[in-house]
DNA sequence: GTGTTCACTGAACGGTGTTCATCAAAAGTC
DNA sequence: GACTTTTGATGAACACCGTTCAGTGAACAC
């Protein structure tokens, strides 16, 4: 009874190869671009065979935006690696805004969108890799509060977000308002860090 | 031959209740779901009609943005009459929260929608209420840097940039990505301003 | 009264997302 | 092997969309 076993994989496979194909062609030309005819064009299928697979054109956003955080935490990741907090903000940071800057159609799918799209994949706090990401801005905020160089008075979740919102900014309005922001996105995220860490107080070492 | 004068008059008439029109469409249910039959349904001429007026939907979309921005500036001027730097900076972040939290829509139009829509916008320096809005938030950091109470190593047209970045991290994300921030805007403007802000020196005074 | 201008429109073109009856081929059953 | 059932795939349709353009009728100029 090997043969529903081949119908899932070939089922899987299918479903996979279309969201390749459209993951190409939100990279080249935007997720507004994407339309089942083309994309069904480019597959070689009807487009009535894409709703066989998924339920309509937003549950092919909403799967190319799961990839789309993948991609985020993994580009994340070797910068969470570094132990020095504020050496790891700062690669943080430059990995953050390479991501945005480099694949600014996924950037734009995953966090400029439709809210329904982004907001159900940080519903569960602890998986997803939306969330995770996140969780690595919070542990460096964490380790740069307890190395005492953070503004006191800041919880260490409150600057993880305002760090978040920095980076976004950052990328949002180099991506939507070309030509607005003056300096370089390096410079603007060394200034962001530059904002955010403090320097450490001699009189409290002894502590 | 006032009859000229008149008709230049009824054109601009209508030219005005249709963007009218269009602003509230685009306030009650976004730029998206503006359409052309739609509008001209609402103002009650054939679809044709709006080509006389408009180059095409980009148009009313374009002219929609410059009176977004001005409904900004206008929005933040009373913030950047206050005095005090750091109050002033305070001030400006409630109020640029405030702006783009109570006109999603509009926000979304003017800083979220297409790239070269605000673009052109940014690209006089001097005039335009775009680059007039931003360069409230430069003159406050001036003043702020002036003070004494900035990062010393930053500009402060860098660190506007940063600032200005941090807002609209804060606002997009929360129109965005709806639930993932887990502080109010207020709650994380005032974070975004107190790491901005440096602790005054007493040494430097007497300088 | 006649000619001209011009705001306005209906209809069309080519595109979109989505649905559904239909069909042929594969799978299951005897 | 023949018959029935299941099912992946589809063509055609529906209701939209932005945009164009020939045509029309009323207001104007003479």
């Amino acid at each position: 009874m090997g043969i529903t076993e081949r119908k899932e994989r070939q089922r899987a496979e299918l479903r996979e190869h279309i969201l390749r194909v459209a993951r190409d062609m939100v990279m080249k030309e935007g997720f507004g671009a994407l339309s089942m005819r083309k994309l069904a064009d480019a597959v070689e299928y009807a487009p009535a065979t894409l709703y066989l697979h998924f339920e309509n054109r937003d549950a092919i956003a909403r799967e190319l935006c799961v990839r789309g955080f993948q991609e985020l935490l993994a580009a994340l990741e070797p910068a969470a690696a570094v132990k020095e907090p504020v050496e790891r903000l700062s690669r943080l940071a430059q990995a953050y805004l390479t991501f945005g800057l480099e694949r600014p159609e996924t950037y734009r799918l995953i966090f400029m969108e439709d809210a329904k799209l982004s907001a159900e994949l940080f519903q569960d706090k602890q998986h997803g890799e939306g969330p995770r990401s996140f969780a690595l801005l919070v542990k460096a905020c964490e380790d740069l509060k307890a190395a005492g160089r953070t503004p006191e008075a800041t919880p260490a979740e409150q600057l993880a977000e305002v760090f978040w919102a920095g980076l976004h900014g950052i990328v949002s309005l180099k991506l939507t308002c070309t030509g607005f922001q003056g300096s370089p996105a390096e410079v603007l995220a060394e200034a962001l860090v530059a904002t955010l860490v403090r320097d450490p107080k001699p009189g409290k070492r002894a502590r």
